[in-house]
DNA sequence: ACCGTTGTTTTGAATTACTCAAAACAAGAT
DNA sequence: ATCTTGTTTTGAGTAATTCAAAACAACGGT
């Protein structure tokens, strides 16, 4: 299933962000600054639910020396250093998104895969807070919504 | 009929009834009932979250010229009949369980991976409303708490 | 500005989990 | 018992990701 770029939400960034913020996003996160991550931040402010492939595309077309391994490597260290977080909808590659440290989910469509953000539920829904945690430490509650988008429900309904 | 995990185990279930039980679920959803597919199904049963090569090797000691294909096309069609719902915790292979047909959720070690059911806060479908639904025709909510079982939060506290 | 340490990227290969396809086979209807 | 249909085996293939070693680059210290 190929995914189509999601709208930003609402804390939009801008579209081609500033090379200075995107280094100092890596330098406070205590990793060392370099090429092939400057790209693969700046292709994934333009692209806010990628895949390490299509990231590695876009990154590629500029740098076109990158491996996709770079594009592995990098990614895990800004999901270890916590500036991208990694999402893992069930029968898709991996998804990387900057958005961090708000513990929002996602709304996934089940025809086209487009994916958006969904701001945290906690204080509303019941479901973000377990009935019995069976002795668990929770840590995190992830919410994936799964359903038809807007577009597809019209797509869908035609002859 | 689904019963949580924890109600009872492999050798408290009567053999002989069982045998049937299974093959009435399996006719039932309109599947052709056979070898492979009770042996997979009776092994889901002692093993409610399991993934497909552990079903492999349960079924594998009972029936040796079983192979991992028909596993995954038993689990396939179970999944497709409604009578098996198949999981994909981030990071694990997908796990398949029993429980069908409510809205239960699911809680996940992140140190040891065990997991266990969790049902919902509130009645029936609680979790199918996000706060801003952005268009979507919401069909499913999908909710995997993460964090240390009882065990492994004692073996961390240790020196 | 240079150097050395440390961390990063490239290169190449391997692995895991899963899927596909065709032939052999078995279940259940007649 | 036979026929049709669906299931399983056999064998191969793929997507996504990970591992390992050598080449390379960043950045703090000199």
């Amino acid at each position: 299933m190929t995914i189509p770029e999601s709208s930003y939400g609402a804390d939009m960034r801008p579209a081609v962000a500033d090379a200075g913020l995107l280094e100092d996003g890596i330098r406070s996160a205590g990793l060392k600054v370099t090429v092939p991550r400057l790209a693969v931040l700046r292709a994934l402010t333009d692209r806010p639910h990628a895949t390490a492939d299509a990231l590695f595309g876009a990154v590629r077309a500029d740098l076109p020396g990158t491996s996709l391994q770079a594009v592995y490597g990098v990614l895990a260290s800004f999901t270890t250093a916590g500036i991208v977080r990694k999402i893992e909808p069930a029968g898709s590659p991996a998804l990387f998104e900057r958005r961090v440290g708000d513990n929002h989910h996602h709304i996934v469509c089940t025809r086209c895969g487009v994916v958006h953000d969904v701001d945290c539920a906690v204080g509303h829904s019941p479901c973000l807070t377990p009935v019995d945690a069976l002795g668990f430490d929770v840590r995190a509650a992830e919410v994936i919504y799964w359903g038809l988008c807007a577009q597809c429900q019209s797509e869908t309904a035609l002859p």
